[in-house]
DNA sequence: ATCACTATATATAACCC
DNA sequence: TGGGTTATATATAGTGA
């Protein structure tokens, strides 16, 4: 794309090198936005020059929510593939999450809480609600009414058994790749 | 770039905006991965559909990778620069924030659903939730114990107050900003 | 570093299937 | 959707200030 045709790999030269990397830098954060315009689509980029120095593009306000939206994302793949979801289960999952949230918040509130189990939590929440969103948002109208008179019912019937469902424990364990992600507990930890 | 020059605009045309936006999709990651190698560069795109499907790429094996280094950094520059945030006031704000989403979660389940108030809110909750996050995370060890002792105590003063809490709304009007972000209910709309 | 200039390589819009 | 074709718009490599 330029004077001469450049093969693909590492540019040698440190000044080419820099000089390119500024250059086409800049394009790509152009695109980036250009894609999330003409696309109405939501777009994060993040780029580390070799010598440390950050650049960022986002569709949004913040980076970190389309980074969250990401992790929701890879969260919700996982779940998928492992079960073969039955309909009647998934089509109530994100309303069930959010039951489930509600426990989680509850008993957070309510129990001593040692250590960082908190911020871990919240990681773990928030993966959880955003999930739901995510759900939530590509819902239609019909299904959407159809949730809403179902989680109806289900909060009638089911008030009775809270104590049963407190009981059942959320497995965080499944969740190890939302957790890998939270290092901000360790990092907190430095600051110590 | 093409036939013809186009306005950096929402294609309103669905089908080419969806043309378009497989185009450009590969276009963006093909650069970022020569970006990435000629440069030697760390890069991380993350592009979502306005359906919701995810497309990415990372220099690295893992994106989380450069996340991370991208949230470090940000946290290195954050406290770098001026906090000027009052002590006393954050310094309880992200769980005051926990306990207020508990209680609209609360009255989410458990009262009719009308309309998209249920997506709508889930937005909020969610933004609410990240707002928590946010803080939580740039919390140190000490904060973090005298915030949990001291939250332990409001609620257990304050389960008594459940029914005047409830009856107090949550003034989202203070979430400007972050409900700016939340353009999603918009599109939601846009489906049915 | 960044800016301007240009020749050239690429990306992509409109069109086909 | 996803892949081709072609004409055109853009990005950018090389160069110099």
């Amino acid at each position: 794309m330029g004077r001469k045709k450049v093969e693909i790999k590492r540019i040698e030269d440190k000044h080419s090198r820099q000089v390119t990397f500024s250059k086409r830098r800049k394009g790509l954060l152009k695109k980036a936005k250009e894609l999330s315009i003409l696309c109405d689509a939501d777009v994060a980029v993040i780029v580390f020059s070799n010598r440390g120095r950050l650049y960022d593009f986002s569709s949004t306000n913040s980076l970190t929510e389309i980074v969250q939206r990401y992790h929701s994302h890879v969260e919700a793949e996982k779940e998928s593939s492992a079960e073969v979801l039955d309909t009647e289960h998934s089509k109530y999952a994100s309303f069930m999450t959010v039951r489930e949230l509600l426990q989680t918040v509850e008993r957070q509130l309510e129990e001593p809480v040692v250590d960082y189990l908190s911020v871990t939590d919240l990681v773990q929440l928030e993966n959880q609600l955003q999930t739901a969103l995510m759900q939530a948002r590509s819902s239609k109208e019909k299904l959407l009414c159809e949730e809403n008179k179902h989680l109806e019912n289900q909060i009638a019937t089911t008030k009775n058994k809270r104590e049963v469902n407190n009981g059942m424990a959320l497995d965080f364990t499944n969740l190890a790749p939302a957790s890998m992600n939270c290092r901000q507990p360790k990092a907190t930890l430095n600051f110590l």
